[in-house]
RNA sequence: GGUGGGAUGGCCGAGUGGUCAAAGGCAGCAGACUGUAAAUCUGCCGACACCGUCUACGAAGGUUCGAAUCCUUCUCCCACCA
């Protein structure tokens, strides 16, 4: 199926009664079924996984960065290779992050106005102008078959005021993202451009911050942030309060959630779409996903435990090794334990995502929501 | 046989009279990590009755109010000379 449109989206399946969706996403490198655990690949890599592996974990869209691409190799560089899909060779959906994170995260190299963010390099020093028009440029360039807009990501705990700051500018940046998008569409076609919905913890925000994106008819809506340090009952409740506002018909994507708990009950509330570091970060430290919760590979007790780090687990490294091989491997400062850590923990999330996708087609999901928390250890919130 | 250098907490290695239970690194143990400035960061790391006491800087003895630090002897290691 190929998409006329830039990107389609077919709901298949809704929860009646958590209104957890399944669909797909349609675009012209793929279809993505949802909901949909998309591994981060920032520097064009998913760090310590070939793309061939990512299929074979079955990742069906990756992330990557458009602040870290523009900076290396630079945007236009990978124009001449042929865009993002041919320079890394992942012939299946990419999805860009539009520099937005990053004016949040290295807040203290910048500068931000209405205009845009100047800020310094944090290779070398460098000044750079980040704008939403710099940001579809280079996102154009990419050739990505999701851009995002360049929005404001405001930092937890952030006054109201500031958050306030955060949605007005987000909008005005929406629309100029938007512009700036559809004058250089012609260079990737193929590209849709989603809108990111800020507003901090504050409801009356998030929902003034929908309502003023939303007629800017974007082919998807992001939440953006959240999972920024906020307690997760604050998350759910702002996505309690989004899900009903936000279109139907477009698929949703909580941006930078990753803990297993959070995409169940971000999936329960209307979400579609997720994207994280933490099983490769956490990968690369030793910490490895389980059905009961994260487990630290490097503790003694694994020492001689001959066990598979999760039997319920397919991934070739559950298949294949130890707790113990992989306490080793960590502890030896072998570069293989960071590549199995991390496939395991992208298997896991992507695989939840199968699962949830497969309960809500059944009509299951309650049952699969409840089985998985009463399993499930959360860490304590902080 | 002679001369010189050296022996410090599991390892490496600072420290040359008090502010030393002894820098720093490694190893070890535990914790953190949510649109990636992260193969990173944080804490603990002599014993115990743990805001205190005890045992500790090759061994034994000595000087001193006080020694890992100064003196004597011994043991072992290294270098060079014979």
């Amino acid at each position: 199926m190929s998409a006329k449109l830039p990107l389609e989206f077919v709901v298949d399946a809704v929860c009646p009664v958590t209104g957890a969706r399944a669909g797909r996403i349609i675009t012209q490198h793929g279809e993505i079924p949802t909901p949909v655990f998309m591994p981060v690949g920032t520097q064009a890599t998913v760090k310590a996984m070939a793309p061939f592996e990512l299929e074979e974990i079955g990742a069906k869209i990756i992330l990557s960065n458009t602040y870290h691409l523009h900076l290396r190799p630079g945007g236009e560089l990978v124009r001449a290779a042929g865009g993002l899909h041919n320079f890394m060779r992942w012939d299946h959906p990419i999805l860009t992050d539009s520099g937005g994170f990053q004016v949040f995260s290295l807040a203290s190299l910048g500068r931000i106005s209405d205009e845009g963010v100047v800020c310094k390099s944090h290779l070398d020093g460098s000044t750079h102008v980040m704008s939403p028009e710099w940001s579809m440029e280079t996102q154009l360039h990419l050739g990505s078959d999701i851009a995002m807009c360049f929005d404001q990501c405001a930092p937890y705990p952030c006054s109201r005021e500031e958050a306030e700051e955060a949605v007005r500018r987000t909008t005005l940046w929406a629309g100029r993202s938007l512009d700036a998008h559809s004058r250089g569409i012609e260079e990737a076609p193929h590209q849709a451009l989603f809108g990111i919905v800020q507003g901090s913890v504050h409801e009356d925000l998030r929902l003034r911050s929908a309502a003023e994106l939303i007629p800017l008819d974007f082919p998807g809506y992001a939440v953006g942030g959240l999972s920024v340090g906020e307690p997760a009952e604050e998350m759910y409740r702002i996505l309690d309060v989004l899900n009903p506002v936000l279109p139907a018909t477009k698929p949703r994507y909580l941006m930078g959630v990753g803990r297993p708990d959070n995409l169940v009950e971000g999936v329960a509330r209307g979400v579609d779409m997720f994207d994280c570091v933490l099983p490769t970060r956490n990968g690369r430290n030793g910490t490895l996903l389980t059905p009961e919760g994260a487990m630290n590979i490097k503790k003694k007790q694994y020492e001689r435990d001959f066990s598979p780090v999760d039997t319920e687990c397919d991934c070739y490294a559950c298949r294949t090794f130890t707790r113990a091989y992989l306490r080793h491997l960590y502890r030896a400062g072998e570069i293989l334990a960071m590549r199995l850590c991390s496939w395991h923990n992208l298997r896991y999330l992507v695989r939840l995502g199968e699962r949830m996708r497969a309960a809500i087609l059944e009509g299951t999901f309650p049952e699969f929501r409840r089985e998985f928390h009463a399993r499930f250890r959360a860490p304590e919130a902080s």
